[in-house]
This record gives C-alpha cells, sequence and structure tokens, in this order.
DNA sequence: GTTTTATCTGAACATATGTTCAGATAGCAT
DNA sequence: ATGCTATCTGAACATATGTTCAGATAAAAC
C-alpha cells in the first residue's frame, strides 16, 4: 500500500512487492490471480473499513450534530490512512470496468449519507445549500484534502484540524 | 495531455504518444530529451497558462469582491482544462526533485494569492476563518473538486455552477 | 518416519519499455 | 541540379515487465 502510495499502481513492480514483504515475485501468485485483483483488493478493503467505521458510530438527532459527527470522522479516518486514501482516490482509472464499478458503489453509499444529513436539515431549515448533491461533493473534497497538506507530527493536532474544518463546514451550510 | 490523464504517465508508452500525433516513437526525441521532460513541460504549461490568466483579470478593491472573483476564476478555468488539471495533480510523484520543486513553486504562488486575500478580508473584518493558511487549502480542494463529477454538457452551465460554488465559498468564510 | 499439504524459490516465457541512431525523405536556398 | 537543414522512419539496444511452473523446503498429519 505504501509502495502503490508513492510511486502509482503502474510504476509498482510485482517484484517490488515481492521484495516489499520479504519474498520471490512468484509466491505473490498464490495469494492474488493477478496484479490488478491485488489493487483491487486493497482499495475495496479501504471502502469497506470506512464504511464500517461509519456505521459503528452512533447517530446524533439532530441533522447540524451529525454533521458535526460526519466531519469529525471524515477527517480522523482520512488523517490516519494516508496512504490507502490516495491509493483511493489515485488508481481508479487502473481498475477495469466491473472493479471501477463496485468502487464507485461502495463510494457513493458514503456520498449518500453526506446528502442525506445535508437534505434533511435543509428541510428543517438548519441548513441552506444550492444544491445537495454538490454541497456533498464540496464538502467531501475539502475535508479529503487535508490529505494534501497534514503530515503526522505537524503544529497542529487531529482534534484541532477537526475543528477548523468543522467552523467552515458549519457556516458553508448555513441558511 | 488527454492520454496521459486517462491512463496515467507511467502507463503511457512513447510509442502511444507518437501514435497520438502521427509518428513513429523514434521521431519524439526531436522535442524532448526524455519521457520525463514531456510530462514536466506540460505541467509547467499548466500552472503558468494558470498564473497568466490569473494574472490578467484586473482585481477589484474589497476582499469580498476579490474572493468572489478567484472563486469563479479559478471554477471556469479548471473546468475547461478538467484533463491539464487532473494530470497536475496526479502525476507530480512522477516528477524528479527539481522538476517537482519548480512546480510546487508555481503551485504555491497561485495558492499565496488566494491567502492574501483571505488575511486582508480577516483583518477588515469582512472575513472570519480558524487559519488562514488551512482555509485557502480547504477551498482551492473544494473548488478543485467540481473537476471529480463535472462533465461538459451535463445540467449546470458553468455560470450556475460558479455560483453554486460561490455561495458556500463565501459563506464558509464569513464572521 | 513417511506422506500430505502448503508455501516459496529461481529460472524461464513472451512481450513491452525508453532510448539511440544510421539512413531515408522532403522542403528550401543557392 | 546541388547542397543544406530539419524531420521522420525503422530497426536495434538493453532492460524491465507480469505471469507461469517444475521442483525445493518445511511444517502438519497420520
Amino acid at each position: 500500500m505504501r509502495l502503490f502510495a508513492k510511486q502509482g499502481y503502474a510504476a509498482v513492480s510485482m517484484r517490488q512487492i515481492a521484495a516489499g514483504v520479504g519474498v520471490q515475485a512468484g509466491a505473490l501468485y498464490n495469494y492474488t490471480p493477478d496484479k490488478q485483483s491485488l489493487l483491487f483488493g486493497l482499495m475495496q478493503g479501504h471502502m469497506q473499513d470506512l464504511l464500517t467505521a461509519r456505521a459503528a458510530r452512533d447517530r446524533p438527532e439532530d441533522p447540524l450534530a451529525q454533521l458535526e459527527d460526519f466531519t469529525r470522522f471524515h477527517i480522523a479516518f482520512h488523517m490516519e490512512r494516508a496512504d490507502a486514501v490516495f491509493v483511493s482516490y489515485m488508481e481508479l482509472r487502473n481498475l477495469d470496468d466491473e472493479n471501477f464499478a463496485t468502487i464507485e458503489s461502495l463510494r457513493r453509499r458514503y456520498e449518500d449519507e453526506l446528502e442525506q444529513i445535508l437534505r434533511q436539515g435543509v428541510s428543517t431549515g438548519v441548513f441552506s445549500v444550492p444544491d445537495t448533491k454538490i454541497a456533498t461533493l464540496a464538502l467531501i473534497a475539502m475535508l479529503t484534502g487535508v490529505n494534501t497538506w497534514y503530515r503526522t507530527g505537524g503544529r497542529l493536532s487531529v482534534k484541532e484540524v477537526e475543528a477548523i474544518y468543522w467552523d467552515m463546514v458549519r457556516k458553508a451550510v448555513a441558511p
């Protein structure tokens, strides 16, 4: 995973991967039918971890608290899995059509939860956004953007980053 | 550029590029010393186009109008150059250290303009953000995210997308 | 102690890669 | 017509790739 993140799927050879786990290239084929399945497995595992971790949290009542929970969850989860996030966003084009569709549907399931929170908040007047679908994608893009600059051991803790982004998210969807 | 965007730098061969412009692979070496320089040239050209186009606009007076101008400019520019944007964000890791530093400094120059707008607005009280540097990166990530979903010929025009994002940007940095 | 099972090695395979270069081709000036 | 310049071809190069597979290794089962 670290290798894929640093060099990209296409640029990493099976021999490098094998060396990374201390084995010869041929031995990998006891665990994966081919290289593409390896990538797909990593990405699918990541997306399922995401959905599982998300489902494990108990949802607050009102939309505002739900949005805050989602925001903080998304940031914390993504910050501590930089490599997996990077690969899952960058290597989609290296999946064949079927695998791509699978990953996309997992991603959409995650996005749909945020959109539902926004819709509910809009219907009760606690939020106001021009378009819930686009707002969903905009917020996720903004939150995931934390991975482009955050480095563990920097000047800000996870909680502080959460607070900073939550302030902007809250206001962005405010009436 | 279209090839790099669709398949990724490492997955595109010089023979494919050559076929794309209707020559043999060897002929490419009359124009580029190697493959890496080709990628670097594309990315550098894109970043310079971005800075040039940005500099060509005359800046409004107050920070709020400047932020709106920046937002609309960023969206419009990025929407109509999806391939170049994609490559410039995805293929950074394929640049060697020197080329990477060059592209990064161009990108930072662009980001710095947004940060200055935010700082000025914060100092005059028209904006309020928890951290101007992070707000800069968050807003750019959010705006650039439009490339993940927008397809030309969709249900929304460029102007409509601009308006939707501007609404969220404006509120996100509001006091 | 022998057989079975699972795993790994190391070499081989066909193919693809980035790059080089001698020579073909063609447009232009003289 | 001749020479000059720029460009392109097509083959060759060394090397790297994903994948396969016969046989080595060793632990588990009997």
